[in-house]
DNA sequence: CGGGGGGTTGATCTCCTTCAATCAACGTGG
DNA sequence: CCACGTTGATTGAAGGAGATCAACCCCCCG
């Protein structure tokens, strides 16, 4: 409603011949089509294009007509809401293998931005919403993950009600930590070690605080030991038990079921 | 992992000899099973069962067995996250229709417990999910609720996130009065009248303050004019489009798609 | 060399929490 | 019928966590 835009598609995303086989996919058995048979697969692969975003471009805007869906192939990208005096609040951080947009909704809720470089496998909506009423897999697969989605939001409520800053910088850097050690497949023996994907202030939208707030906490936990830091975005969690704790989570790494 | 449970039955719940026709249920056309044909229905009406709790009873604790899924037919249910330390977070208000667990997952992840009295059409897990399996239906309509409660949630996070206690409080009423109104089917004319389903305390829990923030916050709306009130439960909203600006929302009552 | 984006740090202020007293409504048992 | 305890709510005073405003740094890049 409060955004204004032309409609037209993204003329500056770089031009994209990189087709890909769906074989090779580096999400093929964790995305939306993770479930689906060779067949089915093919029907995908028919209807889909890839689309790639520089970081920091939008990809959409709240309100717009939203005529596609699709997965993050690559790179990461934020949930973004914003109210009309310019308070923003991050509501999803999109990690390879999500999945945007909503069948059944043609407006976009939120803001969708590539906070690294991106890369989409998408599908346009009718045809999609075609093949998952005749493909139950897809839509199995979709429900799966949007209650995992949910589980995450609602986790995400306790941090932002009830954490405080230096908890809440806590709980930040150890998701990202967990998603990059099961990403990389590394045991969780030795320290981690990975590169903060987000600005101070990118951190700041998602935890509802002020980037000072972050940028306080942050050297507040380095000088405690909790991490090292070189550079700015380089981290090491040289004891992430240590880490738990001071995000206020059960130490044994909680419920996942 | 902290609550300690029987495992056994609740025996506390009155017992129930009310079974009810599916036709006549009055969350017929908006829960988990509203896009079911008469003979799917049958099948379902098979499997189901109906408990009942008092309010303040706890339906289901966080990590305990989950061997059923089911729907609010009357009252209002929370979920609740709780943290070791005794901070508690609401993460979700189950109102008739809204749909209790997760096919898929055996140990509950919240709190359930019944705000008010309530009614709950309840289905054994695996038989459900067998059904699933086997009616697009279910699935079908189970993924649009879950999308939906994605987007409540998501909502909540701004709100959480970057409202102050006063526009906490509005935006509770605003939520309350629309899906009041709605259920009374009234127009959205006229003055709106309602009574608070939540303690003071309750309120606090979802919106991540104080019992004492939101009694002050509550006295003030009413000493500004924006609310009514008779006694400490019955409200009233002699201007919607006043409580919504100050919830900070768009006068226009926003999208909603 | 200048400029800008991202980040850190300091000083001050303010909104919300914390702790505590008080109140009204209600039920219960003597 | 009234003293008593309980539960939910209101109100006050004091303190603190985080916001706000502002200065400054570092580094890259044109």
């Amino acid at each position: 409603m409060t955004q204004i835009n032309t409609g037209a598609p993204m003329l500056n995303e770089r031009s994209l011949a990189v087709s890909q086989q769906c074989d090779s996919c580096p999400i093929r058995h964790r995305a939306v089509c993770a479930r689906c048979e060779t067949d089915e697969l093919e029907l995908l692969e028919d209807i889909k294009y890839y689309r790639k975003f520089e970081a920091g471009q939008t990809v959409i805007w709240s309100g717009d007509r939203m005529d596609f869906v699709g997965s993050v192939v690559s790179g990461i990208a934020s949930l973004t809401q914003t109210m009309e005096d310019g308070r923003t609040q991050m509501v999803g951080l999109l990690l390879p293998s999500d999945f945007v947009g909503r069948p059944g909704r043609d407006c976009a809720a939120y803001d969708v931005v590539a906070t690294t470089d991106l890369v989409m496998c998408c599908f346009r909506k009718s045809p999609f919403e075609d093949l998952m009423l005749r493909t139950p897999h897809i839509a199995q697969r979709l429900l799966e993950m949007t209650l995992d989605e949910l589980d995450a939001a609602r986790e995400w409520m306790l941090v932002l009600g009830r954490k405080t800053a230096r908890e809440k910088i806590a709980s930040l850097l150890s998701i990202i930590a967990r998603r990059d050690a099961s990403l990389k497949l590394k045991g969780s023996d030795g320290p981690l070690v990975f590169d903060l994907p987000l600005t101070r202030e990118a951190m700041a939208d998602y935890l509802g605080l002020t980037l000072e707030t972050v940028s306080r906490q942050i050297s507040a936990l380095k000088r405690d030991g909790v991490i090292h830091l070189e550079g700015k975005r380089h981290v090491t969690i040289p004891d992430l038990t240590r880490l738990l704790e001071e995000a206020g989570d059960d130490a044994d790494g909680g419920v996942f079921a």
